[in-house]
DNA sequence: TATCTATTGTCTCATTTAATTACAATAATC
DNA sequence: GATTATTGTAATTAAATGAGACAATAGATA
């Protein structure tokens, strides 16, 4: 067995479409059973490297901004019944894979990705994976649900300027952009005067020529990163 | 086997002594290695009980305040040079022992406890344990000094008010012993009339009677939270 | 008993930071 | 050229914090 047995990762992928805030979710061939992208790490592996495999391999990017954020331990959380669905939908042997229906701990991550670079791919076992509005996650498998909400707490009270932005915006963008993703993972409305005024203040900001997106209005400033 | 392989837990136990932040280290029989309190956890056991009864094996205390904040995983971190020295100065089987030299992935943890209620125990390993001053902790083996940096960054970053005081302090205190924890977790000094002003403005504090100390000046209230 | 010392609790006033409002600038439409 | 929707910034208020002043007081000192 190459892999570390009892220890998997799951990750929580963030992005951001310019209007609300969305997760990738995979499903599970001939089963109905969702779950987040996760796996296990490889006996020489560092957890980063598994995690960062995991992602590239689902959304073809590389240099993720991610984070671990807590273990998962419930003795009970694996559900063997499950496992086994997905191990049949996928004409895998189930002797040869049994260490999979033992107990698991699972390391949780989340990761921050800027939705347009992504083209979702589904794994092997996987026939889907796709982007779900946070307010809208269907029910995953085991306690993967649990996982999205302390993931999005984490993320909330992290929600440290730059990091952010800079991850789930693209290198450029309006000030109302930025507001937009705060406004979303806060899922609170904010004050545009205070906001950008806060923002420029920060001295985190570099400010590009104007978008003019062909409305009838003052076109707004681009803005990236310092 | 009866724990999970590859996997253990640490802990990073601080004692505030009313002068200065303290963390429990203990040192090994006959080898002359620092460690952090750590351990592994049964098949069927939760990780936070696992931790649990590695702090209470080792402090006495149940009910801790006690926090997961990372996992630790590089592949090289475990030191098979000095887990042999341990077994070996502890004349135990190294055949029967060897899944211990194996590597390990470790959950760092961080409990907050009132020193005055404790009486540090060595376990069956170690020939001592004992209070080390947070600026003045010896050379740990493994990655242990990192997790302690590690547990330390998050104390600080986590400093909201009650949590802290509520478990580093007697169930009384003054004023004056509230700020001197937050002075030596922030590793700075506090102004007293700020401090006070804005703890009591919290609202999460309540008055007591003084605390009469035979000192010549007038006494502090007690306080406790609420 | 009166005075002195160290510390505490609270006020005041200055400074900084943030919330709220107001308004001019402007890109495209009518 | 007037109109509309939005942007950038200035002006005004309000709240939080910094810095200092001072009276209260428990015990020590004389």
């Amino acid at each position: 067995m190459k892999f570390i047995p009892n220890l998997s990762y799951d990750c929580v992928i963030f992005g951001f479409n310019g209007k609300t805030l969305k997760i990738l979710i995979l499903e599970y061939h001939n089963t109905g059973l969702f779950a987040l992208p996760g796996g296990f790490i490889k006996k020489d592996q560092s957890l980063k490297d598994a995690v960062n495999k995991g992602v590239e391999d689902r959304t073809g990017l590389t240099n993720v901004f991610m984070d671990q954020f807590q273990v998962f331990d419930k003795p009970d959380r694996a559900n063997v019944f499950d496992m086994r669905r997905i191990l049949e939908g996928n004409n895998k042997d189930l002797e040869e894979n049994s260490w999979m229906l033992e107990r698991f701990l699972t390391v949780g991550h989340y990761a921050l990705i800027n939705y347009e670079d992504v083209d979702p791919k589904p794994d092997h076992l996987s026939d889907s994976i796709g982007w779900y509005d946070i307010d809208n996650v269907p029910q995953l498998m085991m306690d993967h649900n649990e996982i999205v909400d302390k993931a999005l707490e984490v993320l909330r009270n992290n929600i440290s300027e730059k990091l952010i932005g800079m991850n789930l915006l693209p290198q450029k963008f309006t000030m109302k952009q930025l507001q937009q993703v705060f406004e979303a993972i806060l899922d609170q409305t904010l004050r545009r005067t205070s906001f950008q005024r806060k923002m420029l203040s920060l001295d985190i900001l570099e400010r590009h020529e104007k978008l003019f997106e062909g409305k009838a209005h003052k076109a707004p400033y681009l803005y990236s990163f310092k």
